[in-house]
DNA sequence: TTAATTTTGTATCAATCATTACAAAAAAGA
DNA sequence: TCTTTTTTGTAATGATTGATACAAAATTAA
């Protein structure tokens, strides 16, 4: 191919790029930040990302939908999902400080997206609601296997853990702090039995 | 008292402000836009809040915790605290689809200014910290007085409310739904009995 | 009436915003 | 080697940001 060969590879750009805007939200991050943070100037910002901002958000955004994705295919390959799920919930009460302040940029863009760019929020929200199409499709396979006991309609289950996670991804700001977390997730995940 | 008389009384700006506020984040709203919205220019706005925009959003946000002791004066008046908390949250399924989108000021803000502004960041913090407080002397005098069976410790059970809350205010964007949100806020208040 | 005081409205400020223009750089193909 | 093509770096662009300067307006006190 002809050409000067790029040196900012995409997936790099994409990766630097949202790591702040998960900080900082789409707003409150400039492009001279995300041309820091990148190493790269405007110009092949532009040339990577002919939609600018909006579209390295977006990029930003899909990665999440990415490891969503990884998600899916461990959880289908397991024998035991629901205690993945479980798992995964419990761990987030380890992470690091500064992944407590983070929280969830699916979460987090839901929240500062609704009254600034409705397409940008809607990327979001569909994205939470893939996430809750996974759990209910795992949830309603378990119920009928007999691993979770429950009556409770597999939707309404899923959606607990929708809201468990939207809930704690704002409590661990507030108390980014392993055992009370601990103790939160644990109390809510009982529901699931 | 000397001087030309006020036209913009200082609630009903703080009130607009709010507004604008709860639903765009601090960030997002410039200060055209608050000047539009109170009818007020710049001359009588920074007369009015001496530390401009900043001293403007934490009044709106201090106005929250205004609400909050008038909900804890209702709370120490009433004889069963423990069902007017959940009617309070039960109550939040069938608000305006607006509200719905608007969610919570103080949760937006601490999602909002974790990495933009810690102070403001903090600010929200404590209001909610200040409701958990109310939360959690609630539960545990009605522990005591046996209305509440539950064993497990008040400040466990203060803090689920607390998640709860900031959990349904981000599912009401996702599902501005009525019977969606009654379904997903009754079943997290079983966990108080 | 006049002076003092405060609020209001408007013009303006420098800084920053996202984006574009464009030439130099660096490669491949002819 | 020369042309073509693409990326990169830098210098602009106009718009908007939060904040300030200041005179006119509107009141009270002297």
């Amino acid at each position: 191919m002809k050409g000067r060969p790029i040196v900012f590879k995409n997936e790099e750009m994409v990766l630097k790029a949202q790591e702040l805007f998960w900080e900082k939200g789409y707003t409150a991050t400039s492009l001279s930040e995300l041309s820091a943070a990148t190493g790269a100037g405007a110009g092949s910002l532009y040339n990577t990302f002919k939609g600018g901002k909006k579209e390295l958000f977006k990029k930003s955004l899909y990665q999440r939908k990415e490891d969503l994705e990884d998600f899916k295919t461990v959880l289908e390959k397991s024998d035991n999902p629901i205690e993945l799920i479980k798992a995964f919930f419990l761990s987030v009460a380890t992470e690091s400080k500064k992944s407590h302040f983070k929280g969830c940029i699916v979460a987090n863009t839901i929240v500062e997206m609704t009254f600034i760019n409705e397409e940008l929020g809607n990327d979001a929200i569909d994205i939470l609601k893939e996430t809750e199409k996974l759990y209910t499709r795992t949830i309603l396979s378990e119920q009928k296997r007999g691993n979770i006991k429950s009556k409770i309609p597999a939707p309404v289950l899923a959606r607990h853990l929708i809201t468990l996670w939207c809930g704690i991804n704002t409590l661990r700001r507030v108390y980014p702090d392993k055992e009370i977390l601990r103790q939160q997730i644990e109390l809510q995940l009982q529901i699931i039995k």
